[in-house]
RNA sequence: GGGUCUGUGGGGUAGCUUGGUAUCCUUCCAGCUUGGGGUGCUGGUGACUCCGGUUCAAAUCCGGACAGACCCA
């Protein structure tokens, strides 16, 4: 492996692409542009993702299900916004064998018309709703831009759930239940957010409105990781979902979805990396605990057997742990755990084995020190716990000092901006052009602020939130 | 959609102008050495994207395909 050449702060975009290699993440010599190969480190960390949205979703309650990748052109077709969304960057399926097909197929981009015409058959009586669903999948989505493993790829590993509801209450209050699973995710990836309601000319196609997940990068880069969707009757007009209601009247569900995924993989590279590489929370690192013995001449067997019991011992009260026994010099073993952004390194030598202790060194903030080796389980446990409170701790603060709040457009510094915004497109579009930023929304929740809009003066009490978008 | 450029061992490269033995670093393998922050030595495996053309001879020149990067709409 090569060395880190760059740093974070220089080149963020080089330092990402260097650091997913050497972190050995992924295999981007896959000869198709945006379709890389999951290679075991980074699918543990993927797999491992999944099963907290997994734990979450049937914790709530929603059924998971696969859909069928092909969806039938005239299925896909039925919502308009959806397709003109969509048209430019679906694959089509054309051929099947040595024959022409009649109807061409698309690979899902997203699922709505995989979905919406089986919930129609799904859906009856209001005794079926709410129905709540998620499948976890790839979808496929022709990126023409450059490519960046994890963020922006055209074969995408996402989860995708969607809801059916009586009344658009009740969706609002599936939306409301999104963030709380998200809130609950995103604590295992120690990732702060922002909730920010996309601008109209922005919105999912076909959406009612959107709220988009943004997680704050350095200098004023955001990155989309999900978005949630309020959908009212735009979908089940179309694909025609309509239950009968206790009066006997048949209606049209409303329904919600929300989404995030592989970018989570991504944003916790480029959130918690460093020049050193990579720094994985440990609910989510595949290694939690790497154990490097330190050898010295005629000690051998014993430092081993040594290592071997406490590997053991670790292993048994359920902490992911490796023994790192290669013929190697310890300080290169550092190098290599340190890219690949282990949290807490072990290291057990004769001086140790003499004093009854275990050394340790913390990777997220370089901390050293050492357990007494009687107590080192419960101190490995304890540790790891404080490494992600301590990692969430400083994530939220992160993401309070990447924003500026400013009152006009002139040299904007290079930060998330926080600004009044009337909420006429004109004047957003003429924000966007201006500063050459994203506008990604107001919040969700709401905040306190006053102010008028940058372009035309209105007063608002809302403020809006840009940023550069990767 | 229009244009520019690139393609050499697993990774990174030199060589291409002016055609003739393919360079160096790293990884990997073997052996010795070493061992609390990138040991050192010796040896070894491994490459000119593909198809066609020109030529005694092509990594090198020409044409095409494929893949990738960048710029413009």
């Amino acid at each position: 492996m090569d060395d880190m050449v760059v740093k974070k702060s220089e080149d963020f975009s080089e330092w990402y692409n260097e650091i997913v290699e050497l972190a050995n993440l992924t295999d981007k010599r896959y000869p198709i542009k945006g379709m890389n190969v999951w290679t075991p480190y980074g699918w543990k960390i993927m797999r491992m993702t999944d099963e907290f949205i997994r734990e979450e979703l049937d914790a709530t309650n929603h059924q998971e299900v696969c859909f069928p990748l092909l969806i039938p052109e005239t299925e896909f077709k039925k919502e308009a916004d959806h397709i003109k969304g969509f048209d430019s960057e679906v694959y089509w399926v054309t051929h099947a064998g040595l024959n022409e097909l009649d109807i061409r197929m698309c690979l899902r981009p997203t699922s709505e018309t995989a979905m919406y015409p089986i919930f129609a058959l799904w859906v009856r009586s209001h005794s079926d709703l709410p129905l709540k669903t998620y499948q976890i999948v790839n979808t496929f989505r022709y990126e023409t831009k450059m490519t960046r493993a994890f963020i922006r790829v055209r074969e995408i590993h996402f989860f995708e759930s969607h809801t059916c509801h009586t009344t658009e209450e009740d969706a609002q209050s599936q939306v409301e239940e999104d963030f709380v699973i998200l809130e609950k995710v995103m604590r295992h990836l120690a990732l702060p957010y922002f909730l920010l309601t996309r601008t109209e000319w922005d919105k999912f196609p076909g959406a009612y409105y959107t709220v988009g997940v943004d997680c704050p990068l350095l200098e004023g880069r955001s990155l989309q990781l999900g978005s949630i969707h309020h959908y009212r009757e735009n979908f089940s007009k179309p694909f025609d979902i309509k239950y009968e209601d206790v009066d006997g009247t048949l209606k049209h569900v409303h329904q919600t979805t929300f989404g995030m995924s592989e970018r989570l993989v991504g944003c916790t590279v480029a959130f918690h990396g460093d020049d050193k590489g990579l720094v994985l929370p440990p609910d989510v690192a595949p290694i939690q605990v790497v154990i490097v013995p330190i050898l010295a001449k005629g000690k051998v067997e014993e430092v081993m057997v040594a290592a071997q019991r406490l590997r053991d011992d670790l292993k048994k009260s359920g902490v992911r742990v490796h023994l790192d026994d290669k013929d190697e010099r310890p300080g290169s073993k550092f190098y290599n755990w340190e890219i690949k952004g282990v949290p807490l390194r072990l290291e057990l030598g004769q001086r140790d084995l003499a004093e009854g202790k275990v050394c340790f060194a913390v990777r997220h903030d370089g901390t050293k020190g050492s357990f007494l080796r009687a107590t080192t389980v419960e101190d490995v446990h304890s540790k790891l716990q404080e490494i992600m409170r301590v990692m969430n701790e400083s994530a939220w603060k992160r993401l309070s000092t990447a924003v500026a709040t400013i009152d006009s457009l002139e040299n904007p510094p290079k930060k998330i901006l926080r600004f009044g915004w009337c909420g006429e497109e004109s004047c957003g579009r003429e924000i966007e052009t201006r500063t050459e930023l994203k506008i990604l929304g107001t919040p969700y929740i709401k905040e306190a602020f006053h102010a008028k809009c940058l372009i035309c003066g209105k007063e608002t009490d809302k403020p809006t939130y840009a940023a550069r978008a990767m």
